[in-house]
DNA sequence: CTTTCTTGTCACAGCTTTATCACAGCCCTG
DNA sequence: CAGGGCTGTGATAAAGCTGTGACAAGAAAG
């Protein structure tokens, strides 16, 4: 999920940067709307995060570029007592506002509504079933206290996707299409992506009691376990 | 200039450790109370930032312990609406309180007018992680009491991006960005950078201990919390 | 005008990750 | 009981990534 960031007070944007990147978002940081504008055109962003005060190309005018142009949602910084700024800013298409000074848990909730509303789907930092902790921007899990195993890409991916819909059995072909893409992989790739990951993080590979299998059908995680 | 931030939210204390190492200070990082007092006894910080709700030891009691003991300066950080709790604060020997929600800006400045009315001589301009030291203003990284290593202005620009988000992965991509800006470099010029910074810094360059390599991913600065 | 320093480019070795193949065991069906 | 379809297993080949050393262009310093 990528963020654009757009303000030129340094502090505050590295600030801001650096709660996104928290929430495993890939932010890209510009100090001026003109940059802020390239940047939108080459990277097309999942979310503008602005300040109304920009050098060189103001918010709104850079609000109503992006609009003309596409719906990615826009979140406007402004200050208390501008409320015209607000009322301005929604007018000329931005879908929210967060008022200086807010808290990073504030702004990151209303990014994630927004983009909710704009029907994303938001990662979650790390994710957690039962004991096992995956870490994706690390590439590791951890099974209760232990040390953290490192995984591989693929690993990752799988394993992330079967946390997400854990206690659900998925068939081969979704996990195909999601870790290999569409036109991706075959059954028997994913057999040994199975299997490497099963030698990494079940206690006993053959008797496996995170990643069951479902005879003609895929496999699933295990959610109960505590 | 080393401080002690406690507190049980960790969302909450990474924002406030994130906000003190840009101001270069070095942040030491703990939890609950009880560890809060050991790491106090152990490192003697400079400054001490604490929730007053905290885990197995609350802040009020860790207040007047460390009190006991020396006068090093403590900030409070209370909730909106808990008066008490800043009378009562103020009266257990902190120094000076900041009511949640808080801008980073005005924490800092806090500290450091608490730093001052201390006596202390307020944030030289380098960066502290662990036993490294990088003053980026003169270029150069000392290691422990070590003679400091110049670097390059790359070098520079990689390490503090690498110790301002000490802990964490960064992707290559993000990297690039960061030392070279957009439309700047490759992975092989990247590779080299973190070779040459590795040759100057790391006793070892063979086995890393500062900067860490999650292959696929990119380059993480150790968060070494001994 | 040299010399030195910094940065970018390239080729290579070693390792990791991924893909491919062959085979054995199991379960179902006929 | 035989055969086909799955699944797990092991071995091996191919592709990709990382660390390393060498070298050259260009800038900075003397």
């Amino acid at each position: 999920m990528k963020v654009l960031v757009a303000d030129d007070d340094r502090v505050l944007a590295d600030l801001v940067a650096f709660t996104f990147r928290r929430e495993r978002f890939q932010v890209i940081q510009v100090f001026d709307g003109e940059a802020a504008w390239q940047r939108w055109l080459a990277e097309r962003p999942d979310l503008v995060v602005l300040d109304v005060n920009l050098l060189r190309l103001d918010g709104f005018t850079l609000c109503q570029r992006i609009r003309q142009q596409a719906d990615t949602p826009i979140l406007l910084l402004t200050v208390r007592g501008e409320e015209d700024d607000i009322v301005h800013g929604l007018q000329v298409g931005a879908d929210d506002y967060v008022v200086k000074p807010f808290s990073p848990r504030q702004l990151v909730a209303r990014a994630e509504a927004v983009l909710r509303r704009a029907g994303k789907v938001v990662t979650p930092a790390v994710r957690q079933v039962g004991e096992l902790t995956l870490d994706p921007g690390r590439r590791e899990v951890r099974i209760g206290q232990t040390e953290p195993v490192p995984l591989t890409p693929l690993e990752t991916r799988l394993l992330d996707y079967l946390m997400l819909n854990a206690g659900r059995v998925l068939t081969v072909e979704v996990l195909l299409d999601h870790v290999w893409g569409p036109e991706g992989g075959d059954r028997d790739m994913l057999r040994q992506l199975v299997r490497r990951l099963r030698s990494k993080i079940e206690p006993d590979p053959a008797q496996p009691t995170y990643i069951e299998t479902v005879a003609g059908l895929g496999y699933g995680f295990v959610a109960s376990s505590k």
